[in-house]
DNA sequence: ATACTATGAATATCAAAGATGGTCAAATGG
DNA sequence: CCATTTGACCATCTTTGATATTCATAGTAT
């Protein structure tokens, strides 16, 4: 017997592979459909559709919930999955961090304005604790931005 | 299904978009075009239309009643300074800080792909802590990104 | 005329109900 | 032992309804 998990993942990568970047499910809906718990599909999600499965997951409560899975894109030039993934672990220096930021801006994945503002919300300054706490809070605010210019849709560009 | 409070707002959005600064509609009136409680129209702009989102809300009630949105264009410098200096304090909350960003989108201070940097960086995931401390460093990145924001503003004023 | 009152026409408030998704630990199964 | 599955309980967002408050106007007493 198939265990369901890999049903429902397949169904879930069936629905992406529609040439859609990302896809709004319901989690109550697709617990029936199944017919599982619907913390059955959170525990899906948590388990295969992860950064390091190169998915992020949105969602929103309340009257029209829906959860959104968000394939990453593969970067272009610069590795944004190697940099989510690998190169940045729990924690990360002030310096580690420039030079990440500084990459991403010469390969023209992101504007020179972005690049200011990561390097603000990463600096010293913006981050007011402790020593020992610092590069900690720094690797989780440099991964989620990260995150979220490899779920950018694939189009303009400057 | 789309929840009800988006296309409200999404309707107020579209009045406002007509070059009017401000727009005066009945709740009443509302509420049957949208065949919801009047009550609802009041939620809606308590949670969207806010100072924080950039609007400010006046009504008058009895015969003739009415409820004016007034739709806030601040020059962008004393704007960014009243957030840095006064509206921020030692702590603010994840969605104070998605209003904010949102009203700088809006207003075209910052572009979507900023401001979606911007909510990335200030989010629950970002901010890996014991939630006792997470509003206190929302607060110190938010106001790192908008000081940088703030330094930018003389070159490409338009 | 002036002041007061009654009435109807709005909006405000607030709590409860409804509609989602999240978490976590325990049960289950290979 | 580890991955799966479930269920009880929680958090958040939306929607509704009952009740309170405010305002304009018409009516009434003096």
């Amino acid at each position: 017997m198939k265990p369901l998990t890999d049903s429902i993942e397949a169904f879930i990568k069936s629905l992406l592979d529609e040439g859609q970047a990302q896809v709004d499910v319901q989690r109550n809906e697709l617990a029936q459909y199944f017919r599982c718990a619907p913390s059955q599909i959170t525990y899906v999600l948590s388990t295969r559709f992860t950064p390091d499965h190169g998915y992020v997951i949105e969602s929103r409560r309340g009257g029209g919930g829906y959860i959104r899975i968000v394939r990453l894109r593969e970067s272009r030039g610069s590795n944004l999955l190697y940099l989510i993934n690998q190169r940045i672990g729990d924690t990360i220096s002030l310096k580690d961090c420039e030079a990440i930021i500084s990459q991403l801006c010469e390969n023209g994945v992101i504007t020179e304005n972005e690049a200011r503002l990561m390097r603000a919300a990463v600096s010293a300054d913006a981050i007011n604790l402790p020593v020992a706490f610092k590069d900690a809070l720094r690797a989780g605010v440099l991964r989620a931005m990260l995150l979220q210019i490899a779920s950018r849709v694939e189009e303009e560009d400057a």
